[in-house]
DNA sequence: TATGAATGAGAGTTCATTCAT
DNA sequence: AATGAATGAACTCTCATTCAT
């Protein structure tokens, strides 16, 4: 029985790490990191100002833990949905447009993430790239390296165009008008990035 | 001869703005906004902590000053390079080439741009979006419809895809390692939206 | 007993606001509102110099909130003391006395509340006055109505009249040498009031 | 000629000095000396910021300067009219009704002494004090004694009851709402202190 | 004498963090 | 684990004053 309970505490803290990371996601989005105020973060988590530091040392660490639960977050929807296909150009439809609808469904997370990848905070940025590396490599591995095995794309460098592709996604889904849409289609992006890759462009192959 | 001297004193004038304003720019680029520290600004640019204030009313007025500096030097060097160019080919060639030059020779207000355009701070975003708004066009008109009409490039949307290939040559031209080099060469960048846009790949052996 | 903690934990509160107030008022009243360093009556008090806000959003806020104190304690007191008798003439004899033994009394509140209805401050001066009208009123109504009513004193405007009272009671009560001691003892004021007001002097022999 | 030409610079630096102080009172009347902005009031009176440096040493010199000059004016702009009469309690009268009017000639000046007069400044306090002081030898010698010795004032004690007098006619002209009117009549106050320091008040000689 | 750029002390205020309860 | 009062470093901004022109 006071093993029940112990699990039962160790999930009522996650439960309340949950509420307080989504809590700082929240703020740090709408507020930058900078002038994020970790008392209405608290507060937003419906704690008092103190509490917090009892799941998490520091504002830092708290944004550094915060990034971790959004790279993995991030990583294991997409590359659910992208392992879902094999065709690698249908990988890397689906891979932009899962990375859409995650965009969509996490927005403040989507902005903590983009704000970190092009700010100034080096150790912020740096940790981000250190834990999307795994996406890095799927881009790079089970797409793009797949694909131009198979034919299906150019034979490009696939490294360099993992991280181009990487850009052109992060860049392109969380570019957001005032309420709240993104200003591409993903299918806008696919047919572009699809057009830039695929090796038989001929028009008189394709429809054929 | 006072004329003279009210002149000297005007030059003179503007010289400490330039000044103050690339000192902010570096102080901007790498502590980011709201950690830079306004006095030190002054320091940096060899004043007393105090005289930044016969510049500029506020540190958030010096940073929107910043952004229009910052825009129109950018835009001035990008588009002078692309006219010299007829072909929408070369000249998209030219606007990423000129870009990535450009980002280089001006990393510090390259910085403060990217962090600007992603970062939480509505205003600062949306001011840079205003000013930017003639290398849009410039991408949109000169060379997307351009292109379109004289057959060079696929028929696709031209506002949009001037916002994809902004995206693109901001994203791929900021990505820069510790040494500030960046991680893929303009000539690669070039070559994926080239290949994204040609209508087909036959011409390719234009040069044959 | 939870909830024993709780009310001696708000009574300590108050007790605080009451030493920060009574700080202020010190440091208002040898300073100027203007000169009064928001830090040193934090220090005064006891406190490290951010405590303050803690307890006062702004300074302005703190001198608005003092100016409540010092209002109510002044009125209450007076009005105390002017209720315990029932004829006019007497009840004008007592809110002189009363006045003057509260300027002894509280002289940094009295000092803040001369300088803020003197003063160039137009918020002071109004929050000043809205929070004075009580005392205004009594001399108004509790006096002079009355007095006039019963004969004992000439058909003045009573309105009018209670301000030229406050105006003379605030002016000489707060004429203070260096010393502390006022320039004019209550019992001359009050003969110099009553000789204005009082319908006919023959009743003056009325302990004869 | 040298000495027409020594005399015209003389004159035109003491309009320059006449212009500053009546800047220097429109701004310490309106903001209060404290936060009086020395710039603002050079640039009021038609110079450049540092200009004023060359007329006043500092932005103190500068008030007691000023208040010089407003207690000189007011007590010859007092005098004059007071001793036109002869009847002590005409002058009185006098003494009242051209106050009043000077401060509604002079209203910045007036500001500036009762803030002075009220405030927590001891310097300026003081200085008032000084040099206000021939307004209260005016007021005792010329009016309090003259009209108890010719029996038309009741045996007061005139040095404090000039005291009185000064403050009452300070503080009801000084009563001031929005558009500028004061709250009471002189003929009201005059009234008032005429009923108590006249000797024969019973009302049966009065109307006879 | 007039100018206004430069100076720098000093103010109010914020807020991450601590810790006694 | 939760609370929230206390802390004090650090920041932006003001402005009286100086001084070279």
């Amino acid at each position: 029985m006071s093993r029940y309970k112990q699990v039962d505490r160790e999930n009522l803290i996650n439960e309340n790490r949950r509420f307080l990371l989504n809590a700082a996601a929240a703020e740090f989005a709408s507020q930058g990191y900078e002038n994020a105020n970790i008392n209405s973060i608290s507060k937003a988590a419906g704690y008092a100002k103190g509490t917090i530091y009892n799941y998490f040392a520091t504002k830092r660490a708290l944004m550094l833990e915060l990034i971790d639960e959004i790279a993995t977050g991030h990583f294991e929807y997409i590359a659910e949905q992208v392992q879902k296909e094999d065709d690698p150009a249908r990988r890397l439809e689906c891979f932009i447009e899962a990375g859409f609808a995650w965009v969509t469904d996490n927005f403040p997370q989507a902005k903590v993430m983009i704000a970190a990848l092009n700010g100034a905070d080096t150790e912020f940025k740096n940790h981000m790239y250190a834990r999307y590396q795994p996406m890095f490599e799927l881009v790079d591995r089970e797409i793009l390296v797949v694909g131009i095995q198979q034919g299906t794309f150019r034979p490009v460098d696939p490294t360099s165009t993992a991280g181009l592709l990487m850009t052109i996604y992060l860049g392109t889904a969380s570019q957001i008008d005032e309420q709240g849409k993104p200003w591409l289609a993903p299918a806008q992006v696919v047919e572009f990035v699809l057009s830039a890759l695929r090796l038989n462009k001929s028009p008189n192959k394709k429809e054929a």
